[in-house]
DNA sequence: CTGAATTGCTTAACATGTGTAGCAAAATGA
DNA sequence: TCATTTTGCTACACATGTTAAGCAATTCAG
């Protein structure tokens, strides 16, 4: 008895994948332009737009984990694009703020970041984009463990 | 002048990684119970469904770049679940083949694994779960240099 | 108040992603 | 036919993903 799996574009994995690679792939492009990863830009963005903030809230908002975000931090930090300080109150714990060539940076890509979006969005036609986004935060929701 | 950022749920890169995070985080603990990450059994179940099969095809049908693929395959050769041959026709190619240790993962594993996509399939429900495919793949098409 | 959790972050180890370079075999063209 | 280009795969370097372990600071139970 043969199990049916469905041709690779009616992979829900493998769909995601394939998109998130499409959706990327420019952006990976402007920002290796920068000297910055993906996942650079991703935690510095957090830092500016919420900082002063820790880096356990930088995992959660960036999706990143903790590991990953330890090495990011390290990286933004030789580059001068953040600063980090220990917490008076916690000394476990860190404050990252946004340094100025780090503002610099961002000012420098986030136009054509948001155009590339925009563009997608226009494609697409919104109204397809935004149900789009709706049903992946809606099967973000779903609890497989039942 | 403050340009404005989606939520981070309103972002399309970052809805994508989350969304399919939540699809293959109960796909992986499975499968490591196997031994195999993620990627090794996209690769394996390709070449189970569509070999004899030279790794460039492989690549392509399971969305992996070419360099991981030969260490994914140096892998699978090691744990015996494949073999290797060198085309006689041409010889930089080569010729995938499933093993019987191979078989007998996939057939070990195969039920869980399509149980867990019905059950995101039913949670979401069919026309939904559908819908989102359809989008994806649009979104894949889409040429965003022009 | 003190020893046992817990928390916040880092390190380590292994695997993959990504871009680049390299090599051998095969196809191409003057 | 021979030099050039292309193709198929591998090697390398750097960055992140993932899981587990480790360490220091803090909290908590008895």
């Amino acid at each position: 008895m043969t199990k049916m799996m469905p041709a690779t574009d009616r992979s829900l994995p493998i769909a995601l994948l394939r998109a998130r690679e499409r959706v990327m792939g420019p952006i990976r492009a402007l920002l290796s332009g920068a000297g910055l990863t993906e996942q650079q830009w991703r935690g510095l963005r957090v830092v500016q737009e919420d900082g002063p903030i820790d880096p356990t809230q930088i995992a959660d908002k960036a999706c990143l984990l903790l590991p990953s975000l330890t090495r990011i931090l390290q990286k933004l930090e030789e580059k001068q694009l953040i600063s980090r300080v220990r917490d008076k109150e916690d000394r476990r714990r860190q404050v990252v703020r946004i340094a100025p060539a780090g503002e610099k940076v961002i000012a420098d890509n986030i136009e054509a970041s948001l155009e590339l979006m925009n563009r997608t969005r226009a494609k697409m036609g919104p109204e397809r984009y935004e149900a789009l986004l709706d049903l992946l935060n809606e099967l973000d929701q779903i609890d497989l463990t039942e």
